[in-house]
RNA sequence: GGGCGGGUAGCUCAGCUGGCUAGAGCGCGUGCUUUACAAGCAUGAGGUCCCGGGUUCGAGCCCCGGCCUGCCCA
């Protein structure tokens, strides 16, 4: 089957046809895998629910490119690899010196061909649709070129910057590790508390340079305002000083503050106060942070007093920004000055960036714990350690040495994303307004809003500007007049007062249900929106829409200027509005006017806003197209120009509704809520890190020159090639430490060179003296370009015009902050307008589950509780793997995956994914059934009409169910509801094609054309409704189909032929219309299933074998209405005949009440229904009491539910309250269940 | 510490803008090898919608307060 998909070209986007607008452009670009390992069951969902959007848009004629690839992922594939190496004897040590770069590369290389390898056939194997001639790896050349390219436009532009900042650094391997490589353990260690001498500064020159330190004594701190009872005893000429705790004392030596708490009473205090560091003698500022915990008998509340820090503090922090991630961060707050007193090994040393070392010489080259004792002892010795307590505390370990991590300051390269043009750009991307797509046309002589918008086709003009293209694409050709309004206006200046607004609102009521229907009007300070239909003024004309807003402007402003006694403009000449296009744009209008008083402050989440209107209608979606259009004349073949309509019977069916829930020049988030991830994530982001010390990954393109002397002629080749724009020189000195080898004070030239296969350029610099950087980039800068890189870019490809926005990604929550934002950020900046107005790279962003182990755990490699998909697929089929994927995938929950071993196979596998393969098996044995049924290959004939009117009740049912089954799945994949579209998938094919269709025509459908063609249409649809979810057993059972000599034509369904080899996969989306609903031919069907549930009930109580007939009495009305379809209800009731009931019953016949009719079934008892052998007296007995059982099990039920409803009506505020309709339904209930009891004989 | 979820049948989960007797799959009971399907058909049983308040004619759903639990960020 993937042969014939892969060589029909199917899956091969054409990016010419979309950027020549012959067909809309649908993209999915895959989040690349890692090279690490081969995929889990998290992928499986991931590329389940890709494919499912991407096969489903290329059905509904999209051009469709789902773009697939994998990721170098820089530090875990080098960890696995170099940990395989280490297995296999191969490596020792530190991998720097013990082998070289290449040498390593090479076999990270080999390691990723293999499983790129295996993760390709994965995907293959799922059925996955991509277009595998355009895959691409974050490192080949083409995304190498655009990693470079990248890199240097940033850099020449200032957002990329070295910088320092605190990592992992493992003193045993000498390298950097990431989190995910560290783990806490709990250790035994002390809290010290030691004494800091309080000094104050004696200015010494004139220009206030110089600085002389000056001891404080207790007795200027209390005139300062020092009052603690504890402190009391110092003598008033007692140096003072202030005592701060810690666990790492050694670190002492970096300290470059003391921090204390605003809230604190001492703080004031101190102000402009430092303390000097003994030994060293260095003087540092008292700072103010919040990040200070108060001691616990100075906490100012409970919660305080219950930190656990509490317990501990003194209330004074030492402040070591080059040692603890926290002092960082209080560093970064107070601009304090960074001292890393460390070297690579974590040995206390003076030459990797402190300087100030004065008598601290004794601790230089102690290693850590040595020095730890050594701090202790000097402060003892000088009566200045206060205590020692013992305290367990977590550290942090590293995963490959067990040693202690130090937080160790290095040189890293930045990308400076606090830059408006990158994060701001990033939340301005997101979708949070409604947008107005133009102004009201005026002077419509028939009011007919838009006129639809013309596709330039094919010309010059419209490969200019794209996203003309897009908003094109989005309008509603199919819309005439009479259309639902989105409208926005506002006023010319001002805000209106309380009453104005109330004005307003009643202007809207005063034409509402005379010119138009106001479903929604809320009237905010300074602007209105409502949501309106103009109803028809005469045949073929409606009222225009620029016509009823001016009027209710004039009105307004009329009654407003008399009440403020002025006169004048009060509103705005233009108005805003936006044609709606299908209900889910209908209610998403509807959403925003409701919550806009919220959004803007005016009012709390659940409270209501004053000057907010909704009718009960557009609130529960009970909206009548006809009724809406009151006064015109609208005829069936006018349906289709109605804007919506009830929910069960939408128009916009035909209408593939993702194409327009998503703004496209914005993001929207599915679900919702995620987009305040994003947002937050954005507001109070730092700068991106982006080296790593590593070998596998993009080489920072910039080389470094130690010294910053060079020859003139050096230095003139440099220029010649920046100005040909193929490096880019950073000729600033650089001062400052840096711990990669380098010391303190060192002046460094830097160039980034555009492309570091530019051997000539390299050749150049590299002959300067230039060596270039080791570092690696991070492997997230070049998964951030994948929408640029895969599609070409910097290259200006078709492919990126037609594909770049791409329309949905697919990715799971972590995965916002590390991948999405990254990725609209660089687009915005590097693509289209740029500089941070440049287009979003994809529209639609859908969150979906986690999978989790059935203990709850993520599944990963570690654990070993990873599931291989292959696993899956052997043990139940992709296809069943793929529909129960999409089963699981909802809104809310993560979902619980048990594992357990198969017992033939020994596979791991999961009882979860028998129901895909029972659904599977069921839609097979279906297809294969219906098949035998229908004419085999017979002459190629057109195909025929067929007239609903020949049709029985159970055909024009399950025509119904068919369309509603289509609505409800373009919604959901609209939506993005995959578990909606499985639900909505099975019911039909379970439920209502087998269950009762199948049943029911299996006596007349050999013997009835009309009957054939209705089962090889809806077959038709469920295999194309299904292809997305299940595309190997559909496009099986599809080949089938298509050799069947039968072809037919019903009106309000259309399905298309397929447009290559007669593949499903490119078989057109189904279309349907309302004309395949037949509301009264439904209404019978479904009363005879009632009738025949009711029946099959007694069958059951009875347990009447399935081959044993009986015999139904009913009054002669319904006998009639029964035998009308022909032998179905015979057939699915399992009765022998339907007789008149008259007179005396058979013996041992039980009456019972069908449909609101007195009725009987006879024919209960006989030797043949009981299994033979028992005697027919004791059966009639039995069936006696087992009547009665039933007629009391029923007369419990109807009880129950008579007290119910008569509870609810005899509450006074329910017939006063409650909406009419309701409260009528509930009398005719009361009154059924009544009559029901009644004729049973039974009484309340 | 900040943010976002979840708690509904024995299990895994749906449940829309508050309105029919709260649903599905699996499991369980009963009957059935019925000419597509026993991985099936038919028919049942099974619920303190986490707890406590509140709003409402009406709450699984909205509000407040708890308890338990998961994830993301710091």
């Amino acid at each position: 089957m993937r042969a014939r998909w892969e060589a029909s070209g199917a899956f091969h986007a054409d990016a010419g046809r979309v950027v020549r607008g012959e067909a809309p452009g649908y993209c999915v670009l895959i989040p690349p895998p890692n090279v690490t390992a081969q995929l889990h069951l998290g992928h499986a969902l991931n590329n389940t629910l890709q494919d499912v959007l991407v096969r489903a848009k290329r059905m509904q004629g999209f051009e469709a490119l789902w773009m697939p690839g994998t990721d170098h992922a820089g530090i875990a594939t080098q960890a696995v690899v170099e940990k395989r190496l280490r297995a296999e004897g191969k490596l020792r040590g530190p991998l720097k010196g013990a082998m070289a770069r290449d040498e390593f590369i090479g076999q990270v290389q080999a390691w990723k061909d293999e499983y790129e390898a295996v993760i390709t056939n994965q995907l293959k194997m799922m059925g996955c649709s991509c277009d595998w001639a355009r895959q691409r790896f974050t490192m080949d050349p083409q995304c190498a070129r655009a990693v470079y390219e990248a890199f240097y436009r940033l850099f020449l532009d200032g957002l990329i910057y070295r910088g320092k900042r605190l990592v992992n650094w493992d003193p045993l391997l000498q390298t950097a590790v990431a989190d995910d490589e560290c783990y806490d353990e709990e250790i035994d260690g002390n809290f010290y508390y030691l004494r800091y001498p309080l000094v104050s500064r004696r200015v010494l020159d004139e220009a206030g340079q110089k600085f002389e330190a000056v001891p404080v004594t207790w007795g200027e701190l209390r005139r300062r305002g020092w009052n603690q009872l504890e402190d009391a005893a110092h003598a008033d000429d007692l140096a003072a000083w202030v005592t701060v705790a810690t666990t790492r004392p050694e670190t002492y030596l970096g300290d470059t503050a003391v921090a204390v708490s605003p809230h604190d009473p001492r703080a004031t205090a101190l102000r402009g106060l430092y303390a000097q560091l003994p030994l060293v003698g260095r003087v540092v500022p008292i700072v103010e942070d919040d990040y200070v915990v108060l001691p616990e008998r100075l906490a100012r509340s409970d919660e305080e007093k219950a930190d656990p820090k509490a317990k501990m503090a003194t209330g004074f922090l030492k402040v070591t920004p080059a040692h603890d991630p926290n002092d960082e961060q209080i560093g970064l707050r107070h601009r304090l000055a960074v001292i890393n007193i460390f070297g690579p090994d974590a040995s206390v040393s003076d030459k990797h960036g402190w300087s100030d070392v004065g008598d601290a010489h004794v601790f230089v080259g102690k290693k850590r714990e040595e020095a730890r004792k050594l701090v202790v002892m000097e402060f003892k010795a000088r009566g200045l350690h206060e205590a020692t307590r013992p305290h367990r505390h977590s550290v942090k370990h590293s995963d490959r040495s067990k040693a202690i991590v130090e937080p160790y300051l290095s040189d890293q390269w930045y990308v400076r994303v606090t830059d408006p043009r990158l994060a701001q750009a990033a939340n301005e991307a997101l979708a949070t307004d409604v947008q107005t797509v133009g102004r009201v046309v005026v002077d419509s002589s028939r009011g007919a809003g838009f006129q639809p918008a013309q596709l330039s086709v094919g010309s010059e003009a419209a490969l200019v500007d794209k996203s003309m293209l897009r908003a094109e694409r989005r309008l509603p050709h199919w819309q005439r007049g009479g259309s639902t309004y989105f409208v926005t206006y506002r006023t010319l200046d001002g805000a209106l007062g309380d009453t104005e607004r109330q004005v307003v609102i009643d202007a809207w009521k005063h034409f509402d249900g005379e010119r138009y229907e106001a479903h929604a009007v809320v009237v905010m300070p300074d602007h209105v929106h409502v949501l309106v239909s103009p109803y028809v003024k005469s045949e073929g004309v409606w009222h225009s829409i620029s016509e009823i807003l001016d009027s209710i402007k004039r009105h307004s402003a009329l009654v407003i200027n008399q009440a403020r006694g002025q006169q004048g403009q009060l509103w705005q000449d233009e108005s805003f509005d936006h044609i709606i296009r299908n209900s889910d744009d209908y209610f998403e209008k509807l959403r925003y006017i409701i919550e806009n008083p919220v959004a803007a402050g005016l009012c709390g989440p659940r409270e209501s806003y004053r000057h907010l209107t909704v009718t009960d209608e557009a609130r529960q979606g009970r909206l009548r197209a006809p009724e809406r259009v009151r006064g015109g004349a609208v005829t069936g073949g006018q349906v289709g120009n109605l804007p919506h309509a009830e929910l069960g019977n939408l128009p916009h069916a035909t209408i593939p509704s993702s194409q327009t829930t998503a703004q496209t020049d914005r993001i929207t988030f599915h679900p919702a809520r995620y987009a305040k991830t994003y947002q937050h994530w954005h507001e109070g982001i730092r700068d991106w890190c982006i080296s790593r010390q590593l070998w596998w990954g993009h080489q920072v393109p910039v080389w470094t020159h130690a010294t910053g002397e060079h020859a003139a002629a050096e230095l003139h080749a440099l220029r010649e090639l920046e100005m040909a724009g193929r490096v880019r020189l950073d000729l600033q000195p650089v001062m400052g430490a840096d711990v990669f080898g380098g010391t303190s004070g060192e002046r460094k030239h830097r160039v980034c060179v555009r492309n570091p296969g530019d051997a000539e350029a390299v050749a150049v610099i590299e002959r300067a003296g230039f060596v270039r950087d080791p570092d690696v980039l991070d492997t997230w800068f070049s998964s951030a370009l994948w929408p640029l890189s895969t599609l070409g870019w910097p290259e200006n490809t078709q492919e990126l015009a037609a594909f770049n926005p791409s329309s949905t990604l697919c990715t799971a929550r972590e995965i916002i902050t590390l991948w999405v934002s990254r990725m609209v950020m660089f687009n915005r900046y590097l693509y289209g307008a740029g500089g941070g107005k440049g287009p979003v790279p994809f529209t639609d962003v859908v969150i979906h589950a986690v999978i989790q182990d059935g203990e709850g755990r993520k599944m990963s490699k570690s654990l070993g509780n990873g599931i291989d998909p292959l696993d899956i697929i052997a043990t139940h089929g992709s296809d069943a793997m793929r529909f129960t994927l999409c089963a699981l995938a909802t809104q809310t929950q993560d979902v619980r995956m048990p594992v357990q071993k198969d017992a033939k196979s020994g596979r791991n596998s999961s009882a979860k994914f028998d129901q895909g393969r029972n659904f599977c098996n069921k839609l097979w044995n279906a297809c294969r059934f219906a098949i035998s049924k229908l004419p085999a290959a017979g002459p190629e004939g057109a195909a025929v009409d067929i007239d609903p009117a020949a049709l029985s009740i159970v055909d024009r049912w399950m025509l119904g169910r068919v369309h509603a089954a289509v609505v409800a799945i373009d919604r959901a994949i609209g939506e993005y509801q995959f578990a909606d579209y499985a639900t909505a998938l099975y019911d039909l094919v379970w439920r209502d094609f087998c269950d009762w269709y199948l049943e029911a025509i299996k006596p007349t459908v050999e013997k009835s054309p009309a009957q054939q063609g209705v089962l090889a249409a809806v077959i038709d649809v469920i295999l194309r409704l299904a292809h997305p979810a299940m595309p190997y057993v559909t496009e099986a059972i599809f080949e089938h189909t298509r050799q069947l000599g039968v072809r037919a034509r019903l009106a309000g369904l259309e399905l298309g032929e397929p447009r290559r080899a007669g593949l499903l996969c490119t078989a057109p989306w189904p279309q349907v219309g309302p004309e395949l609903v037949d509301e009264r031919a439904s209404a019978a069907f479904e009363r005879l299933r009632t009738l025949v549930e009711q029946v099959r009930e007694v069958r059951a109580s009875q347990q009447i074998k399935p081959q044993h007939k009986v015999t139904l009495h009913a009054p002669a009305a319904l006998r009639a209405e029964l035998a009308a379809p022909g032998p179905l209800v015979m057939a699915l009731a399992g009765l022998a005949a339907v007789e008149v009931l008259a007179g005396e019953l058979p013996a041992g016949a039980i009456k019972l009440r069908l449909l609101g009719e007195d009725c009987a079934i006879s024919g209960l008892v006989s030797a043949s229904a009981l299994g033979g052998g028992v005697g027919s007296g004791v059966d009639a007995a039995a069936h006696a009491a087992a009547s009665a059982e039933l007629a009391a099990k029923r007369a419990g039920d109807l009880r129950k539910q008579h007290a119910t409803i008569a509870a609810r009506l005899a509450n006074p505020g329910y017939a006063q309250r409650a909406p009419a309709k309701l409260v009528e339904e509930s009398k005719a209930q009361l009154l059924a269940l009544e009559d029901e009891l009644k004729s049973m004989g039974m009484t309340l």
